[in-house]
Parts: C-alpha cells; structure tokens; sequence
DNA sequence: ACAGTTCGGGCCTAGGCTGT
DNA sequence: ACAGCCTAGGCCCGAACTGT
C-alpha cells in the first residue's frame, strides 16, 4: 500500500506497489534502449502474444509486440507513416504486476500531484467519522457546527443519522475504497480500466488497474477482488446499477469466484436526494460544475472510450489512451471531493 | 443501446378516533 | 356497539436516470 504520508513531488511507486515483485517493477523500469531492442525482437519473431517470454519479460517485450508490431497506417495514397509500437509503460509511469492469473499495469498516484491541496478534504472527511451529539457530520467544524436555538420539526428530522453517515461512524473514512471501472460498452464487454483511491493520513492514493489486452481482465479482477478484501466499504457513482453489476458479470464470465460484497454507498442517489430539484440532472460531470466548480477540460465522453480501447489494442499507441486514464482518475477524484458537501447542510450549488 | 436501482404515485388494509 | 371517516404504513409497478 502506497504511503500517503509522503509529500508533493516524491516518486511514490515503489512503496505504493509494496506487493509486486521487485523483479516485476525492475522490469517496468527497463531501459528505453534494451525496451526498443525487446521491441525489435519480438517484432522479428513474431511469436504470439507473450509466447516464449517469461512472464516477468513478457509485459514489457510482449507489450511492445503485442500492441501492434509495426503497424503501417495509410494517411494519403503516397505517404505512409510508420507507427513505432510503445507499451502503456513508455507513456506512464507504473509498474508490471505479476499475478497467478498473469500480468496487469498498474500506475499510481497521489492526489498533491495532480496540483491539489489535501486539506481541508481530508479533514472533512475525518469528521464524517467522529461523534458529535448532533448527529451531524462535521461536528468538529466550526463551519459545519449547528446553531444552538430552537428548531422546527424538519429540521431535527434532517439531523437524524443517515444510513451513509453510519458507515463512516462505524468503519471511518480511512477503510473505503472509492472505485471507478472503464469498459469497453454498457454490457457484456470486457473491463479494461479500474480506478481507485484510498484515503490515508495526509493524502489520498490513485490507483488504477489496467489491462492492456483483453486476457488481462482476470488478472485485473483478481487483484481488484485481493484489494477489496482491504476494505470496510465501497464508494461509487451509480455503483449499484452499473460498477458492481458489470463486475460480477465478468466474474462469471471468467468463472471466478469473485466477490463485492462490502457495504455500498452510491453517491447518485445521495446526489439525488439532495439536489434533484436544484440541477438539471445529478451527472457526475452536472455535480463537478455545480457543487465543486470544476469544469473538465478536454475530458473523453464515455461513449468514446470503447473505440479508443480497441484502437490500443489493436494498433498499439497508447499515448491515445491517456485522456481514458485522465477521465477516470477525475470520476474517482470527484467522488472523494463531493462526499464533503453531501453531507454538509450548508452546501450550495450554483 | 442496456440494465439495475431508486423514487414516487396509486391502491389497499388496519387501526384509531369520533359521532350517533 | 356500530358506522363512517381519516391517517399511516406496506406493497406493487412504472418511470426516470446513470454508467461505458
């Protein structure tokens, strides 16, 4: 587990992939010259994808083979252009884990390095756990601290402890898993991207799983599985419906004994409850613009995505995927900050 | 496009209260 | 004691909405 203790700037992917084997993450940090040469070699040999290879060689050779071995793509009828094959690795930072159902790319982060500031986030998340006599959820905060003075019925009735103020009081906010999954459609289609955070003392941990080939899904699900079972609870957006469905679906479809069964909140609906009359719709992009004041820049749109994938897998090119990880990692990242104004009765929207 | 979850409206029933 | 009315609660079903 990444140590989220550590400060802006520092390289966190050691410590953060403590579980992978170190000749996994030595092998993530290969030489751009002896990569180029895997490269070259596989591409000369043509073997099928990761025959041959150990598995610890395989992800980046078979990487660099396998996202398309030297694809000519025609641009104009005289000019072709020749498109070097890069792994998902030349373009992010991460790391090869080797797993018992096979390899799978993981890249991580820390929220300061995406240029936010932890606090005060943190510690209003902290304070959805502790207890207060109100039943209110930042009780420790002035400016979430309730007046002293007569109230109508209403509003005693809104300071009655929620079910989703409940988990945190019962696990705290350092035992939930915010998760995001990338598909490649809305059913039965393969999971290709699993975006995480875990909430440590000083900082937040982005983690997302990757699959590079459509064969990585079980390596991907098993270690999401292995992950899970760290955590007290699971949070989402519109998890219930979709994440946590399409997930055991895949389990069955790769005959795993696969398992989600935490207790769940679902922000959608929170969202819901809260302010349906308010915006035009509860979308997490709606929620960002509203309630966080963010606005995407450059963001992919979901229906995007598939295609992109399948380009990646076909063609290699994994620079084309970034927005992809961009997108998620800001899905899960928006997740953490609304759960602050959630619960906050003083929340505004705009 | 597809599917699961939640909400809200409509309907029914049980129980309490009131008037005769 | 009985009838009539009102309210609360439970159940069901369809609509709305969200994710990629």
């Amino acid at each position: 587990m990444a140590d989220p203790k550590q400060g802006r700037g520092r390289s966190t992917l050691a410590p953060a992939l403590g579980h992978i084997e170190e000749g996994a993450i030595t092998q993530a940090m290969l030489s751009r010259a002896l990569r180029q040469r895997l490269g070259d070699l596989a591409r000369e040999a043509k073997p099928p994808r990761g025959a041959g290879l150990t598995s610890a060689s395989a992800s980046s050779a078979a990487a660099a083979a396998a996202t398309g071995a030297a694809a000519t793509l025609p641009l104009f009828p005289s000019c072709e252009l020749k498109v070097e094959p890069v792994g998902i690795e030349e373009v992010l930072p991460g790391g090869i884990l080797e797993g018992p159902h096979g390899p799978l790319f993981i890249h991580e982060r820390l929220y300061t390095e995406l240029g936010e500031r932890p606090f005060p986030l943190l510690s209003n998340l902290s304070a959805l756990s502790e207890s207060d006599s109100t039943g209110n959820g930042f009780g420790g905060h002035a400016r979430f601290r309730r007046r002293s003075r007569a109230r109508d019925l209403p509003e005693i009735a809104a300071e009655v402890e929620s079910p989703e103020r409940g988990l945190f009081r019962r696990y705290g906010h350092r035992r939930m898993l915010f998760l995001d999954i990338e598909t490649c459609g809305l059913s039965a289609a393969p999971v290709f991207l699993v975006g995480l955070c875990m909430v440590g003392d000083r900082n937040l941990v982005l983690r997302q799983l990757f699959a590079r080939d459509y064969s990585e899904e079980r390596a991907l699900l098993e270690e999401l599985a292995r992950l899970a079972r760290e955590f007290d609870f699971l949070v989402t957006f519109n998890g219930k419906s979709f994440d946590v469905p399409f997930l055991r679906d895949r389990a069955t479809h790769h005959r795993m004994a696969f398992s989600l069964e935490l207790p769940h909140l679902d922000l959608l609906w929170m969202a819901r409850r809260r302010w349906k009359h308010m915006l035009p719709d509860c979308r997490l992009k709606t929620l960002e613009w509203h309630v966080l004041r963010r606005r995407r820049a450059g963001d992919v749109s979901g229906a995007e995505i598939p295609g992109l994938y399948h380009d990646f897998v076909k063609r290699g090119e994994p620079y084309r995927l970034l927005p992809v990880f961009h997108h998620n990692l800001l899905d899960v990242v928006a997740m953490v900050e609304l759960i602050p104004p959630l619960f906050d009765p003083d929340a505004v929207t705009y």
